[in-house]
DNA sequence: ATATTTGCAAACTGTTTGCATGTGT
DNA sequence: ACACATGCAAACAGTTTGCAAATAT
């Protein structure tokens, strides 16, 4: 979330993004920014050819090709999640650990903390001799507000 | 694990394959039966290039696209269970509901209780406004055997 | 006889790589 | 100047589809 700030719409989010990707290693291109400052407009996974439909739609010269390696280098430093799928989805997420909440209605995707999950999974230790690695274990579900727009449609 | 005695090595289990086979639909044909046998023979998930492989070296004469089309008829009657991944693996299973807890060490994968699933993401509700899908939510770790092995070798 | 199943080749999708061009410092 | 970043085109892997030949009932 401190990286999606980041790159909000306030006016001094720019800066911060440049912070963030030296931090990173990489040097802030524009490419890079923009790719950075597209997954931080949605609060859902995107597919690489969505991030760069949307970037060709602005008018930016950019290749699939360079969405495709900025989203790894983030990825790589922890400050986006890859989502397996049919298609492969980015999303900027914290650097530290968490879990990952999905909505299957919505996409909205939670960061939850990982002591909670840890507590969650600690029965699956003894009920199945299994122990959950908790960042590799995405969860699928219905968030909250999802819910309640179900019951009331 | 029902599907997967159906098919084990004793010398009844072809019959029931070819059961199982009618009761989803399918006419119960030569590859479509060894499909099903090779799949009963892993405890971890296989992808299509796997199954192929392994019918060709014993001779089978049977195609890729065979086997892709009897992997969907399978999954879609709720025979197999489809991995998402870099690449799709396939593996046997009840066809009533349950979690799968997938070993990132040795591929194993435990079929657990739905409603033991049920009990550990009940918190998930109060503390992330989140209510989870069990079936979908595949749970990746390390299981009991790897465990061991890890502390002692 | 008739509908179904199969194999092959070709199409297709998402992703990665080689390489020459361009860019920043 | 120099290392690094970029775009394009081509390669690639996994999967799907069109269609004619083979098979099952």
């Amino acid at each position: 979330v401190a990286a999606r700030e980041a790159a909000s719409t306030s006016g001094t989010g720019a800066v911060e993004v440049v912070g963030l990707l030296r931090a990173a290693g990489l040097s802030p291109t524009a490419q890079r920014r923009t790719v950075f400052e597209v997954l931080a407009g949605y609060e859902r996974p995107v597919s690489a050819a969505e991030v760069h439909d949307v970037l060709r739609g602005r008018g930016l010269r950019i290749g699939l090709t360079t969405v495709y390696r900025t989203l790894h280098a983030l990825a790589e430093v922890g400050l986006v999640h890859v989502f397996a799928g049919e298609e492969r989805r980015y999303r900027l997420c914290l650097p530290a650990p968490h879990v990952h909440l999905v909505c299957e209605a919505c996409g909205l995707v939670i960061e939850g903390s990982v002591d909670a999950a840890r507590r969650w999974w600690e029965p699956a230790r003894k009920e199945a001799d299994f122990v959950v690695n908790v960042e590799h274990s995405d969860v699928y579900g219905t968030c909250g507000r999802c819910l309640a727009g179900l019951r009331a449609g």
